[in-house]
DNA sequence: ATTTGTGCAAATCGTTTGCATCTGA
DNA sequence: TCAGATGCAAACGATTTGCACAAAT
């Protein structure tokens, strides 16, 4: 077995099922069906911006009932354990990342698509202090693209 | 009169309702009550973030019977004209920002306030390339933060 | 046995739309 | 005049919630 700090972060790394099983374990949430199903689809191995539809639908698919409100409460456990992160870049959908890493965002305005930007590539020079009393958390950068042509 | 184009930007000129009105006229939009109401309570001269809500709820304040949809329809004409720009932080509200210029944003997730950076205060010292076939359109840099408490 | 999770359907919330009616240029 | 704007209510889509049932420790 390996460090499992290191497969979530390592988008190269096959997980089996004892690898998630574990993963949920650690952060302290039971083991049932619906969430191993759930990390099963999510946890491959390769990154992923999903949203709850999506998660749903590739679950049906894979012939695991699993109801779509059991869907966004998992969803919400595993970010709030920290194995998937919330990004906002459109009003009407939150999609969940399954990149925990700190990194930014490609958006592509004509078709809705999301692609990772590791944060070394995006060099931010300085930052203003934040208002008093508070402290940065995270800073999200969204690279808005549109086509060419 | 001045350059309406500076107005826009400057948070400490006073606009008139002739100012706002020629605002409309030179954006290609009708000058109608209910167009100019609204103008009225976003361009008095600062800067704001809104929501449709906070913009109803403050025409109702003046007596101004604006329906809702009207308020969406209004906000999304004055964005198309470049008079608003929309931000998207919080999965379940569209904000309407009366700074068109480039900037960025605090946002304080224990009470969803949201404030102004100016662009010139993030120095982005590199980008990635876009993915091929497309440029970048926009960088949105939104700085979240919390209380220290 | 007790706590935690699940499923369903109904509720909610912000936003959009269809359509009949008005109004500014 | 008449294209464009408005208002209302109904439609919408994503997300959340209440509660009875089921499963995990």
């Amino acid at each position: 077995m390996f460090d499992k700090g290191l497969a979530l972060n390592m988008t190269y790394i096959k997980l089996s099922d004892d690898d998630r099983a574990l993963m949920l374990q650690q952060a302290g949430l039971r083991l049932t069906r619906q969430r191993q199903a759930l990390a099963a689809i999510l946890f491959d191995g390769t990154h992923k911006h999903v949203t709850a539809e999506h998660v749903h639908a590739a679950a049906r698919k894979k012939r695991a009932a699993i109801s779509l409100a059991t869907v966004y409460n998992t969803l919400h456990q595993f970010t709030s354990a920290g194995l998937l992160r919330e990004i906002v870049i459109d009003a009407s959908r939150i999609y969940f990342d399954t990149n925990v890493e700190s990194h930014h965002h490609f958006f592509d305005e004509s078709n809705g698509r999301l692609t990772d930007v590791p944060a070394s590539s995006v060099a931010i020079a300085s930052l203003p202090k934040p208002p008093s009393g508070t402290k940065i958390d995270r800073v999200d950068v969204v690279l808005r693209v549109r086509g060419k042509a």
